[in-house]
DNA sequence: ACCTGAACACCGTTCAAGT
DNA sequence: ACCTGAACACCGTTCAAGT
């Protein structure tokens, strides 16, 4: 919305022109969120990566919060739009579903923008208009139609936020390893799937599609 | 596991006991996190609250990390069981996940502990153990009932840690509420239910009983 | 218009020293 | 056994001052 400052056209053979642009900080910035998250983008490591004083950092872009709205805002535009496959209902939403995951599996730098910001909502958007449409050609409308696009869209949103913190943790406190040992005692087979993430991909079809084949039944 | 030190009874009339114990610390810093987050706690805020010299806390405790890994196993001893309650498989199932869901919204402190450690998979272990003794009372074991748990604690966990990030948000960039107001033109009911976060008891209650009782079924 | 250093108020953590 | 102050290496941010 409000850019704190323009970034002009670097003039060429005119009056030195600006050490670093807006668009650098930005590109900097990014660059940084996208090797080491959130949490590894300082402003004094990004004024000293750009080799310039902290402050002018904050005469580009405000502040912290500015930037990361900055940074958000810059990965919505690369989000790109949803492609819908299939030709049955249910095969056509799973589609939606399954392509609204990728595209964030695929962008860890925009989990990691959006969780810092509580913006999980944006990442939800474009997939949000793509079932709305398919659930209104499948007959679904109104407060029911709602119910669905919201039902998927927690179940997508939710999956990948936690597939990545549910199957990534090597050591957890070792009363946790005892109780997870416990928990399917007497059947092996179920106690090797449970604690070895398996195949998400899988799981994700199942739980979507089952929910959506309920969604569209009618009741 | 190895508690830095061990916290002595206070002593009654001999020599002058310690200033603070291994549990006031825990006790305040447990109630910082109650107040304000992980993120707002501090160190230095904990030993001013404690009165005492942030150097003291280093000696009880080792360090953040390890205070945050007790005031989760803290919260991990509060989180009770499961109560199971209906007599169909669905229904029994259903109220797990409802208990579930309900024993994490009403510990806001658990969520920020376990988000800020990655430890996602702990609170959902009380639930994990029932959900594989009702699916097995279904019929359902081995590969098939692993997916079966892990569908519904996946939508459990994403469930909750959504709803509060999609909810709260009052203000959002407004480019934003644009694209809200487009997604859902000429169906104004959709829109309405699509926009306010509704009733997320009963979106919980739809999303998972289909899921569930497409999981029961046989293929 | 663009950049600087100094300064402020915060962090987590270590260490040597006190009693 | 328990606590302290000093110190280090980090933060985000503001401000007056330079060109």
């Amino acid at each position: 919305m409000e850019r704190t400052r323009a970034t002009p056209k670097p003039a060429q053979g005119g009056p030195a022109g600006p050490r670093v642009t807006r668009d650098a900080v930005l590109d900097t910035a990014m660059r940084l969120v996208m090797e080491t998250g959130t949490e590894g983008l300082s402003m004094r490591k990004l004024a000293a990566e750009l080799g310039v004083a902290v402050t002018s950092i904050y005469w580009h872009v405000g502040n912290r919060e500015a930037l990361i709205d900055e940074l958000v805002e810059r990965v919505l535009q690369d989000m790109g739009t949803i492609r819908v496959t299939g030709r049955t209902p249910v095969t056509r939403i799973v589609s939606i579903a399954q392509a609204n995951r990728r595209m964030i599996l695929d962008r860890p730098h925009l989990i990691s923008l959006v969780r810092e910001r509580g913006l999980e909502s944006l990442m939800m958007l474009p997939a949000r208009r793509a079932l709305v449409r398919e659930f209104a050609a499948a007959g679904v409308h109104g407060a029911r139609a709602a119910l669905a696009v919201q039902a998927v869209q927690f179940q997508v949103a939710g999956f990948v936020m936690l597939e990545r913190a549910l199957t990534g943790h090597p050591q957890e406190p070792a009363q946790v390893q005892a109780w997870l040992a416990e928990v399917a005692e007497g059947d092996p087979e179920l106690a090797d799937n449970l604690h070895t993430p398996g195949a998400p991909d899988a799981l994700f079809d199942v739980a979507v599609r089952s929910m959506v084949e309920s969604l569209l039944r009618e009741d």
